[in-house]
DNA sequence: ACGACATTTTAGAGCGCTCTAGATTTTCCG
DNA sequence: CGGAAAATCTAGAGCGCTCTAAAATGTCGT
């Protein structure tokens, strides 16, 4: 309890274990593993002496000696308050399942090559990319990958993602069917998600035979202040508004409510607006965003099974996991009244 | 080169390099930890097999035979600009001096306790802890720790820095000297370092006998719309505008600059403003915000070789170091025209 | 050419664990 | 109650590396 760290000396072993419960480490061994082979008596006497003296297995040793590392890589770019959610769900989910994970991050002056050297080193023998969005992920058919929320064109390569057509689709006809035309999209920036759902809100445009109100409005998506840029430019342009918003995301729909607000637009009088994630922000204090509902837990929980499965050979069915979400509607949509 | 990663079977061993080169594994080993005991013509030799057979040292197997792991993990919260620079001289510091980094996120749902027990899975022989800022670290005294841009009050945990006392009172000072006297600022949420900012801001107030122009709008500092409400607060207030405003960092900065702009009011001609950390944000396109500097590739070097002094057992001499910044002087401040 | 000494190389034990193969105990049934 | 089968336990090699101690080689001065 107390040791649990060992401020003094040298860490609780197994062989520790095995002493003082007296029995064999090989003993110890499969008890820790949830092995077969031991009895319930063992069981609940080398748990309890485990427990007592606060003793973790080793990673390092484990890894080594089951020629598995029993570890997946996590590779993540700046961290938003979407990936974290991923983050916390991949933790859970991996923990539950008995395999660590080891995070690396991605920034601006270290790129993917270094990222995967530094996680090489630990010998993961699984994959998984939160982001940055890259077409041609370098590992692709190296260990087995997963992707987390966009589409890769790899047969190598497997997919956990929402399907931003289908919740960019939901959007759109909700505000149809409240009577909506003039319906713009708000992109945020030029990522691979950025274009796959202003491809679908094209799609979903066309769909309800609405070409000609297609109405694209580009920022960059860094930050909410880019989004505002957008709102502004939005309304600056003397063309008729819009009576709808579909935005990239939560943090850009947020964005554009505030200019609009302070606009004397009303929302939804004047204009609804939808987001996307259904992030903590969507309803927040103050906000109470109508949006695309993901589910990060559920998709870090696929993630982490694929990438087991893979490991262990299993067959898989379908290479690319794609959730429907839901549209969550809440108070910033209401009927078209341009 | 293409087995880098070694898609068919075994992975590169020392002993693959050893053998191929025609030496004994120990001489090999000696290279590789760049260790005093091998002629110049061996290590040309060895390094060069090495570098052809794509060998790279399993950190697993050398932490566990050297019974260092040569590990520090990192404790870190949500992930920001300034948290993603940091991180990013961490790895690069790390890296330098042979160690390696191993990151564990807090969440919402994962707090200090389940982080580090995964950490300690990894054996890892120092931490270091960004965020979120706690003020009694669970591990202090247990291992080296040195947490970065707070204050501890503890003997055992080390603490690198930038003076916020120093940097708002510098930014108060400039203002000063620009003839403000109405100088407001807004307050980032309740964390510790939101407070230090707020206290140092009072102080440098009080230094100038201005205590009477105090005044503190608080917003959340979760993200960039509690800035923006924090300003519209500020301005909705019918007491007397101030002349300036020295803001809890460049995001909430930023924010108030997005508000002021949309009410006509001129920055720096009707307020001056002034931020903090002097983040890629600050000098951004459309923006050109005097801030005050941090330096986190400075701090994070400062901070691995801290943490590596100590495992070493190495008495230094300050338990914090604090960096002075500076300010960097850009458009959002002018002389005061109130 | 020969010790004395420094330099370079190697054998081999061990880090904390896993896992196969074999040893020991228990169970069950005629 | 004997003995085969099942259940439980253990010995010991090995994962890829480090590191101490000892072996091999090289360098000198005389």
């Amino acid at each position: 309890m107390t040791a649990e760290l060992g401020r003094s000396g040298r860490r609780v072993t197994l062989a520790d274990v095995a002493r003082r419960a007296g029995v064999s480490p090989a003993l110890v061994s499969i008890v820790m593993r949830d092995a077969p082979g031991a009895s319930q008596q063992s069981r609940q006497l080398i748990l309890a002496v485990a427990e007592q003296l606060g003793y973790r297995p080793d990673v390092r040793a484990r890894s080594l000696a089951s020629l598995k590392a029993h570890t997946i890589g996590v590779l993540f770019g700046r961290a938003g308050r979407f990936h974290m959610e991923l983050i916390d769900g991949l933790y859970s989910a991996a923990e539950e399942r008995g395999w660590d994970l080891v995070l690396s991050a991605l920034t601006t002056s270290r790129d993917e090559k270094q990222a995967l050297a530094s996680l090489h080193d630990f010998r993961f023998d699984a994959l998984i990319m939160l982001g940055p969005p890259v077409a041609a992920p370098l590992l692709a058919g190296d260990v087995p990958l997963v992707v987390m929320g966009w589409h890769v064109d790899h047969a190598d390569v497997d997919i956990v993602r929402t399907s931003d057509e289908h919740g960019i689709a939901l959007a759109v006809q909700y505000l149809v069917e409240l009577g909506h035309r003039r319906i713009a999209h708000l992109q945020g920036g030029d990522g691979l998600v950025a274009i796959a759902r202003r491809d679908a809100y094209v799609q979903a445009m066309r769909a309800h035979r609405l070409s000609k109100q297609v109405r694209i409005v580009r920022c960059d998506g860094e930050d909410q202040l880019d989004g505002q840029r957008a709102a502004r430019a939005m309304l600056d342009d003397k063309a008729e508004l819009p009576t709808a918003i579909v935005a990239f995301n939560d943090d850009i729909a947020a964005a554009a409510m505030s200019v609009l607000g302070q606009q004397g637009i009303d929302v939804p009088g004047d204009i609804s607006i939808i987001g996307f994630d259904d992030s903590v922000l969507a309803h927040g204090p103050g906000i109470d965003l109508t949006s695309v509902q993901q589910l990060p837990r559920e998709m870090a929980r696929l993630a982490v099974d694929r990438v087991i499965a893979r490991t262990a050979g299993d067959a898989v069915p379908d290479r690319e996991l794609v959730l429907e979400p839901e549209l969550i509607i809440r108070s910033t949509t209401g009927p078209a009244t341009g």
